[in-house]
DNA sequence: TTGAAAGCGTTACCAC
DNA sequence: GTGGTAACGCTTTCAA
């Protein structure tokens, strides 16, 4: 027999609107009333309709707002072609996004743009901030007063969100490690870290990661320096020369954040063919970097099924379809090379 | 403004009983009304709600039928995984789904399967069958007469159906061979095929992505012996053994389909650890054999979203989303190696 | 051949 | 505090 709001009502002895009213925490309900509707409920493992869901509030739709530091970076776009599928695959069922994107990492303007979203008055939010007590503790008091808050492609450390939508760092970092193990090479590894940010915990992740598979799997390397690219192809050039010219025994170029155009503009003005390069994510010029042979291999996170399911996420816990504290969602670390581009 | 039915209705100056049975082929109308309103809806891009349709329909769901030659080959419990999340996303929506598991690839089989399905009033299919003249023939005629059928896993040649969801062979084989050019090697590498049938069209693709690889990237190597397996543990472990005594300079084994675990057991037997393994998917016992070191690593296709997707997209072209003539869903070639499992 | 009306499960709103 | 009712978009049935 099926759960619906009516054979509840019926249960309880109330009206369908009374019950309505209990689910939706809309007040003005006798508490002991309230109380029975949602032992009831429980017991009967009530489940909401999305479809009559849908229907009923079609004046009154469900607004996502999603927060993108995608200003300059490409590598978002991957994910907002993901937000749009989601948004073409339920918006007749109510779904509406707003997505605010942003330049940079800094604080003041992921709050202001959070802040924004919620004026917007979204109902949900999927954020892709930054790791910051001041951040942590708006998305703590949110959770706390019933707001679905996934966390998108990178996660915040300790704090109360529905789930995070993303990559495993650590595990990426180890795939490098365990794929430069397999290319036995006759000298050993002297690499060069070019990192996008030594603050982002996802970039430090995976050079932990590389560093701990190369251990385990007993290959000889060295990490001969750490430099960071602030995720500037500009800067991410200069440093790459500067640091070949001071340590020319060099043969990897390990790059963590964005700034790979400019590393790899760097060892194509070198002409140091037997130095290479290993990156993350596949924009285009990475693509071409590999087509070139200047970066061996790249280390990708699907960012469209993030950005797909991650509103996916936000709009099942708004329809009932998922508690406001679920498992994370993450993607499979994807190796890249030549041929399978 | 929104485009529905009513106001469909309406510019028609027409009831919304008749432009349903226009919308459905349901007869009993007029032919140049049902031309007018037939012209209109392509106008104003009529797409039918799917919310409106789940709720008034909820007595007569959509009915899709899977067939899958899951019966003794666990890679199918990956789909399987992805059918019932399908199920689990769209069951409110209308969708049902007849699963009907067949063992091995005999035509006659597949066929009665089909027309199980059918009995079963399936308005929809989603086939994982053999690349054979009747069953090419049997989806021809029921594409013809309307019925959305979504090839899984293994397309069939020249065939009028709605899209192909399932991954590329012969990418997958190129990405092999890229990676073995990868991993520079001392020797030449001495490949052993063990393939699970020749008859199999994506078997055939995965040896010869491999061997234009190898070639494209300059790397020697020579193909010592291709062997049938016919998806046999067993007969691919004698096969192993056997090919291994008369060829003892085999230095790399190539298994293009089951029978994984019978080549890992003859080389933990053979005790050569020098001779490393290549595989396809991810089921348990390739997994115990990748950490062992015995398999180098493995390429895989994603079974899981090709169950979800092919439903998906049955399901689409039910409701009126999805034309019966779609694009094929590829999903990703994924390299598995101990690191990222 | 066509139109009118009921009903699917939910929510919003107004009256009690 | 609570119940009744209309409305969402669509399909189905019955009557004309």
């Amino acid at each position: 027999m099926k759960v619906t709001v009516k054979s509840l009502a019926q249960a309880a002895g109330v009206s369908r609107g009374t019950v309505d009213r209990v689910l939706h925490n809309r007040g003005a309900v006798k508490p002991e009333v309230a109380q029975r509707i949602r032992t009831l409920a429980k017991e009967f493992g009530y489940v909401p309709n999305r479809a009559g869901r849908a229907l009923a509030a079609s004046k009154t739709p469900f607004k996502i707002g999603v927060l993108l530091p995608g200003i300059g970076n490409l590598f978002f776009d991957d994910v907002k072609a993901g937000i749009l599928k989601a948004v073409a695959d339920y918006s007749d069922l109510g779904l509406e996004v707003v997505v605010r994107e942003v330049q940079g990492y800094e604080v003041n303007t992921h709050a202001n743009a959070i802040e924004y979203l919620l004026n917007k008055n979204c109902q949900a939010l999927c954020l892709s901030t930054v790791d910051d007590p001041q951040i942590r503790e708006r998305i703590n008091a949110l959770t706390q007063s019933g707001m679905p808050v996934v966390l998108l492609n990178t996660d915040i450390s300790a704090v109360n969100r529905m789930c995070y939508v993303g990559s495993d760092y650590k595990t990426a970092g180890a795939t490098c490690g365990g794929l430069l193990s397999m290319c036995r090479h006759q000298e050993p590894l002297k690499i060069l870290v070019v990192t996008g940010s030594k603050l982002m915990l996802g970039h430090n992740l995976r050079i932990e990661g590389l560093k701990q598979e190369l251990t385990r799997q007993g290959s000889a390397f060295e990490i001969v320096a750490v430099v960071e690219s602030n995720d500037s192809d500009i800067r991410a050039q200069e440093l790459t020369l500067q640091q070949i010219k001071v340590h020319p025994d060099i043969n990897c170029v390990y790059v963590t954040g964005a700034g790979v155009q400019g590393v790899g503009a760097a060892l194509i003005a070198l002409e140091r063919p037997e130095i290479f390069a290993i990156s993350f994510d596949e924009v285009y010029t990475t693509r071409e970097l590999l087509q070139e042979g200047i970066i061996k291999f790249t280390v990708c996170q699907q960012p469209e099924r993030q950005g797909y399911h991650a509103v996916k996420r936000a709009y099942q816990a708004l329809t009932g379809q998922l508690p406001l504290k679920t498992e994370d969602f993450i993607t499979d670390t994807i190796i890249k090379i030549k041929a399978n581009l």
